[in-house]
DNA sequence: TGCATCGTACGATTTAAATCGTACCTTTGC
DNA sequence: GCAAAGGTACGATTTAAATCGTACGATGCA
């Protein structure tokens, strides 16, 4: 009897700053060519042109990106979904930083006033709709 | 006449993560030597005893945390409150992954069953809470 | 056809963060 | 008094992230 092992890198691993910065783009705007991504990416952050190239490749070959090189002009998708990731990010913060309880993040980011009155009603509208759904 | 400039790096700079576990032990533990952090530390992630010696003197350079050298078993503090560094790095992170939207934010956290019942509440609590004040 | 343009490939470098090894000083207990 | 235990200092190294320069293949068009 033989056990097969696949290598799945299962390790959930946080994408760094910079390959956030891609991937955003890539969600916001769908498959997109390296030229496309970089272009995006230079209307806030200056780098050469081959640096998001690289930085792509080696997303790629993390398993981040896939890439369609039918066309000389290969085409970039992020792998996972943006809330998917996005929910993991957030995870790992509310973990790391407020012991894993999200009510104690949300009071800090009403403390924050980083929430205006306007987001204060969204907030409780979500509340609202999420209390209908469990009833 | 004449300009006087001081240097504040009034650059708010954001701990990186060996640095927030270092925080947070002064945090909740009040001033510490490097021993007693040391060994908190150990808890949960293995290093050597220099490195987080290390680590604390340079973040005391920095400026992240004072020390007391009264005493040869030299004595750290946060320089920082708890809730104002973390509320800085939560903007970041609304900023950078919800577009500064703060409601965007809690909804994901919602969905992201990361929310109890009891925490909903809690939250709920809160909410109620700041109207009344701000009304 | 030949050259300018636009693309990928990839090694090398730079920068920042984290870690460790070694030297050396102080205190303590016997 | 002196060795062991425990403290600080700090240069050097390792690791990871980010960036860049250069080489070279495709394409398009005068």
């Amino acid at each position: 009897m033989y056990l097969i092992f696949i290598a799945m890198s299962s390790e959930k691993t946080e994408p760094t700053k910079a390959e956030l910065d891609i991937l955003a783009i890539l969600w916001k705007h769908g498959p997109s060519t390296v030229r496309a991504v970089h272009d995006q990416l230079n209307n806030f952050k200056e780098v050469n042109y081959t640096t998001t190239l690289k930085q792509m490749q080696l997303m790629a070959e993390k398993g981040m990106l896939t890439r369609d090189e039918t066309s000389m002009k290969h085409i970039y998708a992020a792998v996972e979904e943006e809330q998917k990731t996005k929910g993991l990010l957030l995870d790992r913060f509310v973990d790391h930083l407020y012991g894993g309880s999200a009510s104690n993040l949300v009071m800090q980011l009403l403390d924050n006033k980083k929430a205006s009155k306007a987001e204060l009603d969204e907030i409780r509208a979500v509340l609202d709709q999420l209390e209908k759904g469990n009833s």
